[in-house]
DNA sequence: CAAAAATATTGAGTTCGCTCAAATTTAGAG
DNA sequence: CTCTAAATTTGAGCGAACTCAATATTTTTG
């Protein structure tokens, strides 16, 4: 059997992470302090801190939770997506956007999205930008499939578009969560004009 | 003539941007304390905020100034872009990029880039989104040049594509000073992949 | 030109993220 | 079961961004 001192710490591990997703969420991240966290999780600073770099490893911890949903949801249509090119691309990135706000709030993936920049070194970081990656190549295997289904023009380097669709989507929903008005419809909106833009070029000359 | 009081808030304004700079530049941005920008200032922290929201703020003042000189570089590309399409992007984008070093480091860069997100109600912040816009707007101008110069499909949403291209641009720049070993070298030959495929959808049918 | 009003400066004090030396708990050996 | 070593927890304390009541300086008024 697993030793008291390994279930005692993943016990302590999952009380953290569940004690801040629900302070974060209720309070914001700024207004929640690590001390609140400890205390709610029934555990002093210091234990905190054992188990998570500091407090925005924290955040990435639970947001790589959801990343990693929305790439499973994203493998369904890249596996049989739509005959049409902005149709396909809209369903991919609308499973995206709508389940972003599903566990965080703008502000969480503010704060979120501004630590992934900026402190690039730490472990959650990485990770983070592993699944990010995951993404872009989700992206372009959807672009490929496009094209090996005769859907979309083949004389096109598909990773590279991919990569500009994935930054573009990306950007965009970074916008979208900079300005605390704005609804995912209407990002979605946006987006899938660019998409248009794009299904246009990509689709096949006249015969 | 101008009181004695705006000449002074004039003055002090400049010493603490300079003394912000230099400081920054030499030591990097969490390595400077704001007690020492004042003190190199010759004013008082109280000061130092009575002139800028927080620590950031003055950060992104210093942006700011930068990314105004870039727009005016920009600018003239736009007005008489190179024939070809490729070409005409990754010059405008190339201007923007070894632009970006001339003043501020990665982790200057890094840093404000983290601000504009987390940030977007700040003053200069709001500063800052405005020129972003100005740049998406001087990409979109090229695409509509090269259209109405007959070297680029005109049946396509310009304005839609126009963002395409600069979120992609703006994202690859995130990503490059995001890790603090790759050179701009490395950043244009992965943005000029991504311009190539574009400018090949966007080239014109054969007749 | 003096006094009052308006505007700016100042720096000690507050807050919060994070550290680390001491204390506590668990695992293993005899 | 006891003793020792290893692993883990603890919370008072530290550093740095930022605040605000007191102070100082400039401008305006009579």
């Amino acid at each position: 059997m697993t030793g008291l001192r390994a279930r005692q710490k993943a016990l302590r591990h999952e009380r953290i992470l569940d004690a801040a997703l629900q302070l974060f969420r209720e309070a914001g991240y700024d207004a929640v302090r690590t001390d609140d966290i400890a205390a709610a999780a029934e555990v002093s600073v210091g234990t905190l801190y054992n188990y998570f770099e500091n407090k925005g490893d924290l955040l990435l911890a639970l947001v790589t939770l959801d990343v990693q949903e929305v790439l499973e949801l994203g493998a369904a249509v890249v596996t049989s997506p739509p005959p049409d090119i902005a149709e396909a691309l809209n369903r991919l990135i609308g499973g995206y956007y709508y389940h972003s706000n599903v566990y965080l709030t703008k502000e969480l993936w503010r704060t979120a999205m501004a630590l992934t920049i900026q402190a690039a070194e730490t472990p959650f970081s990485a990770h983070y930008a592993a699944l990010d990656q995951s993404l872009t190549d989700q992206v372009c295997d959807l672009v490929v499939v496009l094209q090996r289904r005769g859907l979309a023009r083949a004389d096109v380097d598909a990773q590279a578009l991919g990569q500009v669709i994935f930054n573009n989507l990306n950007q965009m929903f970074i916008e979208f969560v900079k300005v605390e008005g704005t609804r995912i419809e209407a990002l979605m909106a946006g987006v899938a004009r660019q998409n248009a833009a794009i299904a246009r070029l990509l689709a096949l000359p006249a015969p």
